[in-house]
RNA sequence: GGCGGCGUACCCAAGUGGUUAAGGGAGAGGUCUGCAAAACCUCGAUGCAGCGGUUCGAAUCCGCUCGCCGCCUCCA
């Protein structure tokens, strides 16, 4: 069995065939840089890189562009409110998600260009259209003529005509179809523009993307991603301009990430329901936002909830507590070549469309089993199928640390937080109960246990001593 | 108006024609423990929004009904 991946194009999965051998090339659209990146980014930026982890997994060469869209009208106003310039914005908020996708632990891409880094061949590729006849000039501007493209509406599965009977947007009397959309935009005066043929003016939306991802990757390349909103008239229009310019497919396969929403409600700045990245991340650790994320299928709506990170909170630590106790019980165990046939589990899962429910499923189920087998004292013969565990969850993007330095980091951001307690302090209380605890003093012993309970501490007493841990 | 999605246990969520309907969280009982905690074991949907139908067999296919939502306009 190989990889299997629906392609919105088609409507069906596909069994995943590159067009290189052992080579994968996938294009996803990136952020437009001005705001922070919110938690849908945030679904949409790790559905991707889970699939780039489980593509690297399998054995391709995985070239995976990102860009940036660093010019456009969102920018040009943000710069106006602030009385900033566009570069500036885009620059702050650039920064801002290299931070977050950090945070995040996203792997970096292996291009991550800019719309603005490109203008060259963004007018190359305009003026190839109008070559073509796909494209004309109103004044200083150029529009895709979209009844130029007979594939227009194959990927969202839309007809052009009832498109424009149920258009209720004001079109712009210029455009000789309501459906044509701007590949250039000539500027006013203080809004970035760069020169072109058409005079002074800026890229439109769409066309970035078809320069872009030819640039990087060629024409067709494999794998096109991006949230579901983007199939129109984003990606629509990627497909149009780019077909229309070459003659050829844009890429083979489109995947998209079902939304996310908050409450039921999409989540809007009018709604005031956004919640960044930033803002998550700074009341849970990452792995949990991860793990939540890849709970749900990445095709499925999601409805997000402080209690379902929560949640995932506690599952993600039940993994990591399982491998800490595994590193203690066995260290000299550490680097041995993994189990193949939790591996082998595990590639069914993900070969199903990226089925990462069932691969947390199998995971846990994994982690069961060890536990009892440690349960059993039988910890050194387990390193293989512990090595198996890791490499699965790092796959995934789980476990991007130590399990130790996992815990220890969390226990110190606790500690770090909770103002009124330090770390000698807890460790004197649990001496001073020990030393109740020797005297049988069991009334003692567990008067602190309690008061430190209230304090947000558990305490675990084993053969090896009394550990806390922070609940 | 057009197109599409969703409704599975207390909560989250897989499964889309065929053994006992995954997994996580919460809960109950048990083992261990001075007692706990952790870990482990056991138990939780005779049923998958409702009603009909197709089939030897359906959560899975078809029809209708109810409820929720998305796209068609910037949007991950």
């Amino acid at each position: 069995m190989s990889l299997q991946v629906f392609n919105t194009l088609s409507g069906k999965k596909e069994t995943f065939a590159p067009l290189n051998e052992g080579e994968a090339r996938i294009y996803v659209c990136g952020v437009t840089v001005y705001d922070s990146s919110h938690i849908g980014h945030a679904r949409s930026l790790l559905t991707f890189d889970v699939a780039y982890r489980y593509l690297m997994f399998l054995g391709y060469r995985v070239d995976f562009v990102r860009n940036f869209t660093d010019v456009d009208d969102k920018i040009i106003q943000r710069a106006r409110d602030e009385r900033s310039t566009a570069e500036q914005i885009a620059g702050r908020y650039i920064e801002e998600f290299h931070g977050d996708s950090r945070a995040l632990g996203l792997l970096p891409p292996t291009h991550e260009p800019k719309a603005t880094e490109h203008i060259a061949e963004i007018v190359a590729l305009i003026r190839r259209l109008e070559e073509k006849g796909a494209a004309y000039r109103v004044d200083g501007d150029v529009y895709f003529s979209v009844a130029s493209f007979p594939g227009y509406g194959k990927l969202s599965r839309k007809n052009i005509d009832e498109l424009e009977a149920g258009a209720r947007v004001e079109v712009d009397e210029r455009k000789k179809a309501p459906m044509d959309f701007a590949l250039w935009k000539s500027s006013k005066p203080g809004e970035p523009a760069w020169d072109s043929p058409w005079g002074k003016g800026r890229p439109g939306w769409h066309i970035e993307c078809s320069a872009m991802s030819t640039k990087y990757l060629g024409q067709p390349f494999d794998i096109h991603g991006g949230g579901r909103d983007l199939i129109f008239p984003h990606h629509e229009n990627e497909i149009a301009q780019s077909e229309a310019a070459y003659d050829l497919p844009l890429a083979r396969v489109w995947m998209h990430n079902g939304f996310l929403n908050i409450n039921h409600e999409k989540m809007s700045k009018s709604l005031g329901n956004i919640l960044s990245v930033r803002d998550i991340l700074a009341r849970h650790e990452p792995a949990a936002l991860r793990h939540y994320m890849l709970s749900s299928h990445y095709r499925s709506p999601m409805d997000f909830s402080e209690q379902g990170l929560d949640e995932a909170e506690k599952a993600i630590e039940r993994i990591i507590e399982t491998i800490a106790r595994f590193d203690e019980a066995a260290p000299e165990k550490a680097t041995v070549p993994a189990d193949p046939a939790l591996l082998d589990d595990f590639r069914k899962e993900m070969d199903d469309d990226f089925n990462t429910p069932r691969a947390l499923a199998l995971i846990f189920d994994e982690v069961r089993a060890l536990n009892r087998l440690m349960d059993e004292g039988r910890a050194a013969e387990l390193a293989p199928r512990v090595a198996a565990l890791k490499q699965s969850a790092a796959t995934v993007g789980l476990l991007q640390e130590a399990p130790a330095a996992f815990l220890a980091r969390k226990k110190e951001r606790w500690l770090k937080a909770k103002k009124n307690i330090s770390r000698k302090e807890i460790e004197e209380w649990i001496e001073r109960r020990n030393q109740a605890r020797v005297k049988k003093d069991w009334r003692e012993a567990d008067r602190i246990r309690a008061e430190l309970f209230a304090k947000g501490i558990v305490l675990e007493d084993s053969s090896g001593g009394t550990i806390w841990k922070v609940r």
